[in-house]
DNA sequence: AAACACAACCGAAACGTTTCCGAATCAGAC
DNA sequence: GTCTGATTCGGAAACGTTTCGGTTGTGTTT
């Protein structure tokens, strides 16, 4: 059915041989370039990217193995890096693992069967195991958004800096006279929660607060978490004056909640946010909150591993670590 | 590097033949499925896909090529697709074409050099000229949401009853006495904005009013655009009493628009929205609206092209048309 | 024990490229 | 018109599977 080389070939009486270094950049007299080009028009000739694959060794497909495709958040990093990987004639197999660290082992295998040469993990599963056929076979492994301890050294990754982040909102917290900060994390065990638990509780001895658990809630990183964990925040006899809500969808469960209890932001109770997605912004759009880059995130993610595939010797694993922005909005007041 | 089939042979003492057909599931006797077994833990043998489809002339990908993917509607499709498709063991590539004609033709070629098995579009150009190079070389195309009526009979499609829900929507507000009803649509060229007009058109006639261009506007299915949308409705001197709103980014652009002009809603103006999606859904709990089984959607895509790929001989090209759901809120109520 | 039927096995040729390296061709100078 | 050196060309062997058709092995029947 479809034409192959060994069509051109005989159409143009020229060998294989030299078809394939036309195709490649090689040299080939004018007057056959002009042969086989008006061939492939002749035959409507289409390279067979999986024979080529089959001997280069190479497939140019890139395997991206995430928790969750619905999530605006991962979306947009993903948009952003299939644009460019495309523009180096990478294409994108994305698996969504639904946060199921079961699934994401059998996506990663499920990739590696079909010879991806590197592959993109937004992790669910913290110890990484699901990683460790690939690393074996020799292919290139880059994390984004959660790093993995164990992997250090074997791995590259893209993260922003959640320490930091995570101190930045509370310190501003801190400095208009808050002390009852209430803190909505993600799940308990992620990269991510860890992470930005850590910045919260820095920012507080920081200011001579003694944090206390009473105040820390595990949201789960969904709206529905968000939501009952600020109900539950609310419950407390010494209410927290302001929170710091550490995602987009459960910021979103957080401002529902206080709506629904009429609890007014920032006159009864200042809020920091997460995440300012383009459509949700608007609605929220007086919410002081920590912004992620995520088209930075994305680019960073494609470049470093076009980097590490064109390094085919000896890849250097290095970690890329951005910086989140604090937008100011009006969901904050100073404590009188 | 990575141990091959010959390998295998070499370790058990089997031919390659053999090796073959136990993969394949023909019948091996036990003692040399056990040595086979023992031989790929040993040499850590991983098929390698890529040789697969070469041989058997399918490479067990699907291409997708859609307008955008950092958007609700379209994730939640997809994600529902790939899932299903993923369990049958074939993978997905995505192409986001920035609703970019010139890039979806692009993508189209960039899949169609990569040998998928299959293509599915959410089409930007309505000619449907970037899929004739697939159609050519005897790839099954599938449609999504979108229709290109010169494509009729070639293609599969899986779409939306868009004029019954158009109509549906309006014949609300209708029965409730509403005459100027005001209509937000996409962009003019799409098949949804005009199939979505014609139920519009059909259900005011139905009750006798004559439509007016006055009433009719084009918001790009933005949210941007539904807001501009809205605004310039408002200045009409004979107000609209209704509103419909036909996708979720312009519908939260509405509301927007009329929250900054102080309109309430089901007071002052009555409301319909458009495909009530996870998070955003609750911040408009009230909202009356057209709801996409987005979810079937995905569904029955991945089946119709599973479908498709099945039959090989011979595919027949079938139209799913899925109906939508009016779901009840408090944005609509009876003129007196 | 011979004959048979049937299951399980294997060698070798594809699939459509790339690549090595020896062979052919070319342009220019004498 | 020949020779040289530099270019361009092409034959053939891979890459790792599947599959066709023929061979070998197993177990039953008389």
């Amino acid at each position: 059915m479809a034409a192959t080389m060994k069509d051109l070939s005989r159409e143009t009486g020229l060998g294989l041989a030299t078809i394939s270094k036309y195709f490649n950049g090689g040299t080939v007299r004018k007057k056959n370039q002009a042969l086989i080009e008006s061939a492939v028009k002749k035959l409507h000739y289409i390279p067979n990217e999986v024979a080529r694959s089959l001997k280069t060794r190479q497939t140019r497909v890139i395997g991206v193995v995430i928790p969750e495709l619905s999530n605006a958040f991962i979306t947009s990093i993903i948009s952003s890096m299939e644009d460019i990987l495309r523009k180096h004639d990478y294409a994108v197999i994305v698996c969504d693992c639904r946060s199921d660290p079961k699934q994401e082992k059998e996506a990663v295998e499920f990739l590696l069967h079909r010879r991806v040469d590197g592959l993109i993990n937004m992790a669910t599963d913290p110890s990484g195991a699901h990683l460790r056929a690939a690393l074996s076979a020799g292919v290139p492994v880059l994390l984004v958004d959660r790093l993995i301890d164990r992997l250090r050294g074997k791995v590259s990754a893209v993260v922003i800096d959640n320490i930091s982040a995570s101190h930045q909102a509370v310190r501003k917290l801190t400095e208009l006279g808050h002390s009852r900060i209430g803190l909505v994390l993600g799940s308990p065990n992620l990269y991510t929660t860890s992470q930005r638990l850590t910045g919260y509780l820095n920012a507080l001895t920081e200011s001579g607060i003694t944090p206390s658990d009473e105040y820390i809630r595990y949201g789960d990183y969904t709206m529905e978490g968000g939501y009952q964990a600020v109900l539950s925040l609310l419950c407390l006899k010494e209410r927290p004056t302001a929170l710091f809500v550490t995602n987009f969808e459960m910021t979103l469960g957080a401002m529902l909640a206080l709506q629904h209890k009429g609890i007014r932001v920032p006159d009864d109770l200042s809020v920091i946010g997460f995440d300012k997605i383009e459509l949700f912004g608007e609605i929220f759009s007086d919410l002081t909150l920590i912004r992620q880059p995520q088209q930075s995130i994305g680019k960073e993610t494609a470049l470093l591993m076009l980097d590490m595939l064109g390094n085919h010797d000896g890849i250097s694993h290095r970690i890329v670590t951005l910086s989140t922005e604090l937008t100011e909005g009006k969901s904050v007041r100073a404590l009188k």
